[in-house]
DNA sequence: GACATATTTGCACAAATACGCAAGTATGAA
DNA sequence: TTCATACTTGCGTATTTGTGCAAATATGTC
């Protein structure tokens, strides 16, 4: 694996390796449709403007997608992509 | 899943989500015998210190495997229970 | 004991990060 | 157009974190 790959994936591990964001990753698993950034804000009560943050910084590594619609933006997970990048570790991991 | 579980798993992700500590997992990953410090060290070119604390980080989270060998301190991979842990992870996330 | 090797710890420092508030932008509704 | 709702951005701050150097500790060897 060329340090690149590596490094990308360490940016996904760092994303999810924190409790607010692992925490709406949670809250989107369960969820079928998508959700709104207010939504999402109140299963951590945590400011507005750091649930912005935060699903911006799981957008940029490819966790969740965004979507407008009208004046709210939502958000669902990239179910099959991010957990097969974490099957795959587990595979490399155990050899 | 409770809180103080999820919160534990952010650490775990948190840990491997560090550049050249992925980088120390990786290449315990490829090592069928346990490796000491200095040989992990030269792997990321950075410091010993640095790596002593790489690698109490990644023990504590439960990554790896310490054990004494004369004035040496070896390193092994706990590859199954890690690998679960991600594998689960990414089940949920799959849905 | 004297010395070398392996590792940890104390220290200082720079950079990254998470946070809340307040102000700004965007869009729909009245 | 006026207002409300949803969200983002700028800013200041406190905390965490990664790093290297130097000193300390631990253990094997001579």
């Amino acid at each position: 694996m060329d340090v690149v790959e590596r490094s990308e994936l360490a940016s996904l591990l760092k994303a999810l390796g924190e409790f607010n964001r692992l925490s709406l990753v949670y809250e989107l698993c369960d969820c079928k449709a998508p959700r709104n950034a207010m939504c999402l804000c109140s299963c951590c009560s945590v400011d507005s403007s750091v649930a912005s943050r935060h699903l911006k910084v799981l957008a940029q590594e490819g966790v969740v997608q965004m979507e407008k619609k009208g004046r709210e933006r939502v958000y669902s997970l990239n179910r099959t992509e991010i957990a097969e990048k974490l099957r795959s570790l587990a595979d490399r991991i155990e050899g």
